[in-house]
RNA sequence: UGCCUCAUGGUGUAAUGGUAACACAGCAGAUUCUGAAUCUGUUAUUCAAGGUUCAAAUCCUUGUGAGGCAACCA
C-alpha cells in the first residue's frame, strides 16, 4: 500500500483540469500565465480573494513554468483613483501573493491599442458613428429583434482614419463621434451588435494626465492586453460569458499579436448577511452607513483585515467554496470556520470580562494578592505562561451567573459553585442588590483545598469553570463587538429590482464596550495581535486605534457556543 | 418572449457511464480547569418526465427553476 493510494489527490476543479489539458496536449509551450486585473475604482472584497487565490495560486502551482500579473484595469479615468490602486497592492500582498516584476496597467498599452484601432479599420472592421448615444441604443435593437446599421457604417477606410485621428486629436466633443466594430447588427448576442471600442472622454487619468481624450472600452482593451502580456488563461467571473465571442473576435482580427489567451468564467463569490458589488459598498461608505472601506462590518479585504481575520482564513475559506459555474450562495458559517480554525492555533489566550458583575470573596485576606499561572495556550505548552494577579474583589461576566438558573446551567447561582480557571472553586453565598432590585455584588467563599492542581479527594469537581479579572488589577479598556452588517441573508435579492438594500442594516452590527475589563496583561497587546479572550470570542488589537499602553479590542468571531439554553 | 449558462443533503463541493462521498451547519455521546478545541457516532442529497444502456448524477429529448445579456461601465 503507497502513500499516494492512502491520500488520493485533491479533485481538480474545470479549471484546473482545462489547464492540465492544454499542458498535457503541449500548449503554451508549458506555460501557465494568469491575471489578476482589477479596475482601481474601489477596495478589493471577499470575491476578489476568490479570484486572486485562483489566478495567482495557479501561477504557485505550476511553478517555475509560471506567472500572475497584476494588472489594473483603468480604461475608465472617470471612475479610478490612485487610492484605489495603492490599496489593491497592498491588500493582494496582505493575502499573501507576490506578482513579481509582473506589474502592469491597461494604459500602459494605450499607444498600441491605438495603432491596433487603425489597423481594424484599415481592415474595414472597425469605423467612426457619429449617432448619439440614444440613437445608438435605439439602433441596437433587442434581444428578440435585430438592429439596423448605422449609416456612418459604410464610411472609407481614408475618411474613418482621418476621423478616429482628429478624435485622438481632440477635435471633437464628448459623445459627438465613437468608434465602433464592425460585427454584426443582427447578431442574438448584443455585445456582437458592432459594440463601441473607443469613446471620447476628455478626462485627466491618474497614470497617463491629460495625454489622451479617448479612451478604450474594456471589451477592445481586455482582451488585447491579455494578448500582450502573453497570458495564456483569462478567467473572469460569469457575467462575462456573453463577452466572449467579442474577446475572441478580437484576438483572432487582429495581426502582431505575441498571444493568443483564451477566456474561461467561473461563478462569482456569493456570501450570506453581506453586500459585495463595489457599487454597493461604496454607498456604504460614501453615506457614512459604516466607518469607511476598512471597516470591521464591510467584506472589504482591508475590512477583514482590519476586524482580525487573518490571510490564511481567507485563503482556506477559498479552497473551501471550490470553483464552478453555479451561482452559489455560500454560508457565512463556512468563513467563520475557516477564521476559528486559523485563529484557534495562533491566539494566545487571555481574561476579558465585557459585562462585570462584581465578586467578593468575603473569607480571602483585604490585602492578599496572589498571582496564578496560566497558559497561554492550552494545545501549545511553548506558548508559555503568564501570571494573573488576583484579589478579594473580581469580576466576572454577568453572563456566568444566573439567580434563577435554567436546567442545565452549570455556571454560577445563589448556593452554587464554579471553578475560577487556574485559581480555586467559590461559591455562591449571597447576592446583593441596589434599591432598583438590580444585583450588585456577589458574596462568594472561596475553597482554600481546590487550587489549581490540586486534587482534593472525595469532592465533586463543579462543571462551571469561568473567566474572571482582578477588580483591583484590571484595565479597562474599549472592546467593539462586531456583528453581520445586514439582518437579511440576502440584502440585495430581498430588496428587490427598485428597493433599497440599505433597509436591511444590522442596527446592532456594532456594539461599543467601553470599559470592559481585562486581565492587566493585555495592557501590553501589540496593535495587530491576535486574542482569545477565553470563553468569549477572538479578538484583535486594532492596529489604528491602539495606542501604547492603551490597545483597542475589535471581536473577530465569537466562539463557538454549544450551550443552547432549555 | 430571443440567446447564453447553470441545477447533487440546510449550505459549499466531489464522484469524468460502474458502491452517491467530503467539509460546514445540525443532532447525540466521549473528553476537557474554555459549554471552545479535540474525538466518536448520526440525520439528510442527484429539479421533473421520458429515452439510450447490462448499468445514468453523468449521455439524449422535452419541460421546470435560477442567473446573465440590449453603458460611449468594468
Amino acid at each position: 500500500m503507497s502513500e499516494a493510494a492512502a491520500t488520493p489527490p485533491a479533485p481538480l476543479d474545470f479549471i484546473r483540469e482545462m489547464i492540465a489539458a492544454d499542458l498535457a496536449a503541449g500548449h503554451n509551450g508549458g506555460q501557465v500565465v494568469t491575471r489578476f486585473p482589477p479596475e482601481p475604482n474601489g477596495y478589493l472584497h471577499i470575491g476578489h480573494a476568490k479570484s486572486i487565490c485562483l489566478n495567482f495560486g495557479l501561477a504557485q502551482e505550476h511553478a517555475p513554468n509560471a506567472r500572475c500579473h497584476l494588472r489594473f484595469d483603468d480604461t475608465n479615468p472617470t471612475k479610478e483613483e490612485v487610492e484605489y490602486v495603492d490599496s489593491i497592492m497592498a491588500d493582494v500582498k496582505w493575502l499573501g501573493f507576490d506578482w513579481g516584476e509582473h506589474l502592469f496597467y491597461a494604459s500602459d498599452y494605450f499607444e498600441k491599442l491605438y495603432q491596433f484601432a487603425e489597423q481594424l479599420i484599415t481592415k474595414g472592421l472597425a469605423y467612426v458613428d457619429d449617432q448619439t448615444q440614444e440613437e445608438m441604443r435605439a439602433n441596437r435593437g433587442t434581444v428578440t429583434s435585430p438592429g439596423t446599421r448605422s449609416a456612418c457604417a459604410d464610411r472609407s477606410v481614408e475618411e474613418n482614419l482621418d476621423l478616429f485621428r482628429r478624435m485622438r486629436a481632440g477635435e471633437f466633443k464628448e459623445g459627438e463621434k465613437v468608434l465602433r466594430a464592425k460585427i454584426d447588427m443582427a447578431s442574438k448576442n448584443m455585445h456582437l451588435r458592432d459594440p463601441a471600442l473607443y469613446r471620447i472622454l476628455h478626462a485627466h487619468h491618474h497614470r497617463t494626465g491629460d495625454a489622451w481624450c479617448i479612451y478604450p472600452m474594456y471589451d477592445y482593451a481586455h482582451p488585447l492586453s491579455d494578448a500582450l502580456e502573453s497570458i495564456t488563461h483569462s478567467l473572469c467571473t460569469l457575467e462575462f460569458e456573453i463577452h466572449r465571442p467579442l474577446y475572441e473576435w478580437l484576438i483572432n482580427n487582429i495581426d502582431g499579436l505575441p498571444g493568443q489567451p483564451y477566456q474561461r468564467e467561473f461563478a462569482r463569490l456569493n456570501l450570506t448577511y453581506t453586500v459585495m458589488s463595489k457599487r454597493k459598498l461604496l454607498r456604504l461608505v460614501k453615506e457614512d452607513l459604516v466607518n469607511g472601506w476598512d471597516d470591521p462590518r464591510m467584506p472589504t479585504i482591508s475590512g477583514l483585515r482590519r476586524r482580525g481575520i487573518t490571510a490564511a482564513a481567507i485563503r482556506s475559506f477559498c479552497k473551501t467554496i471550490g470553483l464552478t459555474k453555479f451561482n452559489s450562495l455560500t454560508e457565512i458559517a463556512l468563513l467563520e470556520h475557516a477564521i476559528r480554525e486559523d485563529l484557534n492555533k495562533i491566539s494566545h489566550r487571555a481574561y476579558g470580562v465585557l459585562r462585570p458583575i462584581k465578586v467578593v470573596l468575603t473569607n480571602y485576606p483585604e490585602d492578599l494578592v496572589e498571582h496564578f499561572e496560566a497558559a497561554n495556550h492550552p494545545e501549545d505548552p511553548a506558548a508559555g505562561t503568564r501570571q494573573v494577579p488576583l484579589c478579594r474583589e473580581l469580576y466576572i461576566e454577568s453572563d456566568d451567573f444566573m439567580e434563577l438558573p435554567s436546567d442545565g446551567f452549570h455556571r454560577l447561582k445563589p448556593g452554587g459553585e464554579v471553578r475560577l480557571k487556574f485559581a480555586f472553586c467559590i461559591i455562591c453565598q449571597d447576592v446583593i442588590k441596589d434599591d432598583a432590585g438590580n444585583i450588585i455584588e456577589l458574596r462568594c467563599t472561596y475553597d482554600d483545598t481546590t487550587r489549581h492542581g490540586k486534587k482534593p479527594e472525595g469532592r465533586t469537581k463543579p462543571k462551571g469553570i469561568i473567566h474572571w479579572v482582578s477588580a483591583r488589577h484590571a484595565i479597562d479598556a474599549p472592546v467593539r463587538l462586531y456583528d453581520r452588517l445586514f439582518t437579511v441573508e440576502t440584502p440585495d435579492a430581498d430588496a428587490g429590482e427598485d428597493g433599497d438594500f440599505t433597509q436591511f442594516l444590522n442596527a446592532a452590527s456594532l456594539e461599543v464596550i467601553p470599559n470592559a475589563k481585562l486581565e492587566p496583561s493585555l495592557k501590553a497587546a501589540a496593535p495587530g495581535t491576535h486574542w482569545q479572550f477565553e470563553r468569549v470570542a477572538y479578538f484583535y488589537a486594532d492596529p489604528i486605534d491602539s495606542k501604547p499602553g492603551a490597545p483597542v479590542f475589535n471581536r473577530t468571531v465569537t466562539l463557538k457556543d454549544g450551550w443552547v439554553k432549555k
